[in-house]
DNA sequence: AGCTTGACTGTGG
DNA sequence: ACCACAGCCAAGC
């Protein structure tokens, strides 16, 4: 069994709607406190593969990391979820960050 | 085995 | 606040 692989789809699938988490967050719930790159990975290959929310993932300033087209698509979607938006592409990570229970198991 | 790709993050100026 | 650099790890070829 991938831990790491496995573990990251599972929270990016049980971050809820109208809340983020950042790609650091992410790796290190998984056991892998420097691999907000490898989540980065996941995305692009298992986002369409398992249906992920990757508009649900920003990063540690709460900035969309995505560009032009990507980075619309991102927000409208986060906007539809009622989060609201700081400047451009800024949102409040105080108030839109998600910290998953441990115990889930 | 080495190189490349990835939407990152922390540190220092 | 902004930019530049270095460190980080996994998958595909």
């Amino acid at each position: 069994m991938k831990a790491f692989t496995e573990k990251v789809i599972k929270i990016i699938q049980n971050i809820p709607s109208g809340q983020v988490m950042t790609y650091g967050q992410i790796a290190k719930l998984a056991d892998s406190p420097r691999g907000a790159r490898q989540v980065v990975r996941i995305l692009h290959s298992m986002s369409e593969k398992y249906n992920l929310p990757w508009y649900r993932v920003v990063n540690i300033r709460g900035e969309i990391s995505l560009a032009n087209e990507a980075f619309e698509q991102q927000k409208w979607l986060l906007e539809d979820e009622g989060v609201e938006f700081i400047s451009n592409r800024v949102i409040s990570l105080k108030e839109y960050q998600f910290y998953p229970d441990i115990d889930e198991g």
